[in-house]
DNA sequence: AATGCGGGGGG
DNA sequence: CCCCCAGCATT
């Protein structure tokens, strides 16, 4: 019997015994030992540089951060730095990365670190999840990636671990009954090297087998983003990025779209804090 | 619970 | 073409 359907049997005949917990853990902690990535993001303990990551790893494949997260570090080295940058340094360093409110978020929580925590992200959970840009999840993944906090939390990668293992012919599977496993499993003395072993076993599995996650209940296809209003606001960024000062008449050459929802997305967009309009002209904020 | 939010690489 | 991605904020 495979080591894979042990774990099967032994799950479904008595639960999450420890006994089914330690083979998981030599199944996750096996496949890091051979396969384990190396990510620059986890050379370091800087606090700082550990949530540039995971700002720049929400909804983005780790290839693509890989070739941004050292130029951005480099541009922007601390918390300091980043509060004190122009918005428009920032979102020009952000551009390729996507979903630019991402940026913004960063550098208002990177003000709000400076200005009300003397310019030292705190370690807890509950102030962490305060601050802008920072959610139920990358709260407690920089607890424990910068903090060794042993969190619990999930994601796509985490998910695809736990749905191939425990909840192989299940459909609709809801994070809160995935929750108790990942709390059942986690391995207190070192959470930082189990969280990146599960993160690097789920990237495999998926390659392996057809995405499990797909059977998340929380799983949802997104609109194309081609001809969306995404890439029409993306645009008009990397417009006003280049051109500060452009008026609505010299964007619109940029974009494929009618002009009242050029400007109304303008106006939403200065409601954001990512622009300025200043006597028909658009700036940065 | 459902949407909107960027952008690129791979099948 | 379609797929997804170390999610968050808002409704």
């Amino acid at each position: 019997m495979s080591t894979e359907n042990l774990l099967r049997a032994l799950y479904s005949s008595g639960g999450l015994t420890p006994e089914a917990a330690l083979l998981f853990r030599q199944i996750v902690y096996g496949h890091y030992r051979r396969h384990g990535r190396t990510l620059p993001w986890r050379e370091t303990h800087d606090p700082y540089a550990i949530l540039v990551s995971e700002i720049m790893l929400q909804q983005t494949q780790v290839d693509r951060v890989t070739g941004k997260y050292m130029s951005f570090l480099s541009a922007f080295p601390d918390f300091r730095s980043l509060a004190a940058a122009t918005l428009d340094a920032v979102l020009s360093t952000w551009q390729g990365l996507g979903y630019n409110r991402r940026a913004l978020n960063l550098k208002r929580c990177a003000e709000a670190v400076v200005t009300e925590h003397g310019g030292t992200l705190p370690s807890t959970i509950a102030e962490l999840e305060k601050l802008p840009g920072i959610g139920h999840y990358t709260a407690r993944a920089v607890a424990a990636f910068a903090f060794s906090v042993p969190s619990v939390f999930i994601e796509t990668n985490i998910r695809t671990v736990f749905i191939h293992h425990f909840f192989n012919d299940s459909e609709k599977v809801h994070d809160r009954e995935i929750t108790p496993l990942v709390e059942g499993t986690l391995d207190h003395g070192n959470p930082r090297e189990w969280y990146y072993a599960l993160m690097d076993y789920g990237a495999h599995l998926k390659r392996l087998h057809g995405n499990p996650s797909r059977r998340s209940a929380h799983h949802a296809t997104q609109s194309p983003f081609k001809g969306s209003n995404r890439e029409l606001r993306s645009l008009i960024l990397k417009a006003i990025l280049d051109r500060p000062g452009i008026t609505l008449e010299e964007i619109m050459p940029f974009l494929n779209k009618p002009q009242d929802a050029a400007l109304s997305n303008l106006k939403q967009m200065e409601a954001e804090g990512f622009i300025a309009m200043r006597k028909g002209r658009f700036f940065i904020a």
